[in-house]
DNA sequence: CCACCATCGAAACGTAACGTTTCGTTTCAG
DNA sequence: CTGAAACGAAACGTTACGTTTCGATGGTGG
């Protein structure tokens, strides 16, 4: 059965921390399963088991290591203050070397691996998005940003770091979140719930 | 010399030609350089010669194939309805499954290629980027969408449609380009030039 | 008009990483 | 205690890369 102390979660455990370990130390791309195998005292086989790829595995040390805290909004009561803190909190991810050479690596990879590009676009954009979109209604419930399209305004706010982290190399920073957010929030309602 | 109807050009044009067509018929992961050689009837070396990578060479296809009228705004004398038609040649871009395809391989290349993307980064960022801000501010002297910056303002209507292409599956539409500019149209001036 | 030399196409080669198979061993459950 | 499942390690075939070699071709200076 599955365990949480047995073999193989310990097995795993210790692949994804290697995984992150050498990702750290060589960069996403400099890292092979082979080396991650060796790292982590591990057979080959052990690694295909679990994960197709290189991809789905750097995708569950990355949604293990930097998971939800970053990418799903807070619930503080205050919306806005919620959003500010969301775009930080990507912010400070993007800019972090290390944690941004796994982002960019994931997202370069899902790029060309269509089985990545799906668990990525369930995972982020179904569950976190419809969790993000709830929580933008749960505000607007309570007077806040009315008007806004929950899709729209998640899409409106975020776009513009990702934009910057894979097509432009300008770098990311709280002012230009604050910009952003700021820019975005004073805008009319949006027309129309096409979004 | 250089002359546009020496063997050279005329490899080159089959060369980039070649590479269209493999993408067309089998996308962008399953063309390899050797492929790319068979078909355009020209020796390895020769590719090599010219393009240090697949990437490279298809960001060379692309760039021909799809430019500037894809990714530059125009000049009409309306600010606002180049924009949209900007957006709206994006949109067409990443609706073809063919076109889309070439630049969603080339975008993911540039995610594990430092060359490339430094390329990429030259060519549009700098480039073209540079380009669109100066159509920007020409329209503000004459008193279009005074109070953006024009950079932030660029950012703010691209990055949706890119964020859509590269992260989640949404499909970008007309419908979509347009919510995108009406929102950002609609909102306040940006509060300081910081992007 | 011709002879020369750079450049070409084609083929063969070495390398790196992939993903799989095999085999003997270890671990956990009954 | 016993057996089945999962393991680590090693070896293997495959694929695409990027390079090297070699004979042929084509544009150029005499």
């Amino acid at each position: 059965m599955e365990s949480t102390t047995g073999r193989t979660a310990r097995s795993r455990a210790k692949i994804l921390q290697a995984a992150l370990d050498l990702c750290a130390e060589r960069g996403y791309n400099a890292v092979t399963m082979e080396a991650i195998a060796t790292r982590a005292q591990v057979g080959k086989p052990t690694l295909y088991r679990w994960w197709s790829s290189k991809g789905t595995l750097f995708l569950d040390a990355l949604t293990e290591r930097f998971g939800d805290p970053y990418f799903q909004i807070g619930d503080t009561g205050d919306l806005v203050a919620d959003l500010r803190n969301w775009l930080y909190g990507i912010t400070e991810l993007f800019l972090d070397p290390v944690s941004s050479d796994l982002v960019v690596g994931v997202a370069g990879t899902a790029q060309h691996d269509p089985e990545l590009a799906a668990i990525l676009h369930r995972q982020i954009h179904l569950t976190l998005s419809g969790r993000n979109q709830e929580r933008i209604r749960a505000g607007q419930r309570n007077g806040q940003l009315i008007g806004f399209d929950p899709l729209l305004l998640e899409d409106l706010l975020v776009a513009p770091l990702w934009y910057r982290l894979l097509i432009t190399d300008r770098p990311v920073s709280r002012a230009y979140a604050d910009t952003v957010l700021n820019t975005v929030l004073g805008a009319a309602a949006s027309p129309s719930g096409d979004a």
